[in-house]
DNA sequence: AAAATTTGTTATGCAGTATAACAATTAGAA
DNA sequence: TTCTAATTGTTATACTGCATAACAAATTTT
């Protein structure tokens, strides 16, 4: 028996076929299972994904000023604020003076938290080798290749 | 003259090169670009990417119900219900009763929904040429085959 | 010296996402 | 069949991430 044109019963597998071919969609639910995971290996360090990458810059760029740290990071002021806040409350960073610039603030990784980076980055490191065991060397290089000339 | 080991001037040039070798956050830049380029594009059909993502599976799946679309879209039934509301209220789409079940909903796109879905297609279409144009076809096809794998 | 800009901050709002709890209905177990 | 468990859509709620306006203090430019 053949099926009317309008179709009511629900289809038995959904097709998002059309979605798929667009890289934006694809992405998204990419990046979802990254973050997923690198949160969940980042718990137990008490950061996120954001926390971590201020800690990283900060450690990396030692007396780096907020604004540079949240242009690096392609992240508002304000919101960065928090962050640092966070970040200087556990003692992970220090606010120190900025010589020259009364205004501004030198931003300095603690010893404790150059310590608790190091042990998170060993996590994050075995988050990107779970994320990307299903490719190759070349794949891999490749794919972050793709994704910075993508942002532009 | 030689530097102090503890630095405190604000360095000239900011690095995230650690931050560059995981794909995790080449991935969210790359998809920040990708987000507002896209939104920008569906502005003018006032749909944002998670409503246009909505309609392009209901006109694809005709009869869907709404927890079928939750599942093919990743997103929890709660946060659906305001999307379906807000497409329902355009009258781009129709709860019509689901023959045989009378909890659910099958969702199908009115004749109005399917012309708006099909011009933001094209606007979607030339966005996603526009973010790839600097990538040949076989990367362009590499990338979603990457992205699919790490979505796992 | 005056005007414009920068720095960090507060307040605020919006979009996206997650969970708990619920009524109505359906499916499954006893 | 009857009782229990699961499903469907919904409301309420909260949290994260992100954006803008407005501000005081300080610096830079005119």
């Amino acid at each position: 028996m053949t099926r009317s044109p309008q179709e009511t019963t629900a289809p038995a597998d959904i097709s998002d076929a059309t979605l798929r071919g667009f890289s934006g969609y694809v992405m998204k639910r990419a990046f979802n299972a990254i973050q997923a995971d690198v949160n969940a290996a980042l718990a137990p360090h008490d950061l996120r994904m954001l926390t971590f990458s201020a800690l990283s810059v900060i450690v990396d760029n030692p007396g780096l000023r907020q604004s540079q740290l949240a242009d690096a990071l392609s992240i508002e002021r304000p919101n960065l604020v928090i962050i640092v806040d966070e970040l200087e409350q556990r003692d992970l960073i220090n606010r120190n003076p900025a010589p020259g610039d009364r205004r501004a603030y030198a931003l300095q990784a603690t010893l404790q938290g150059v310590r608790l980076y190091q042990d998170a980055l060993t996590s994050v490191q075995a988050h990107e080798a779970r994320m990307t065991k299903g490719l190759s060397a070349e794949d891999r290089h490749n794919l972050i290749r793709m994704l910075t000339v993508i942002e532009g």
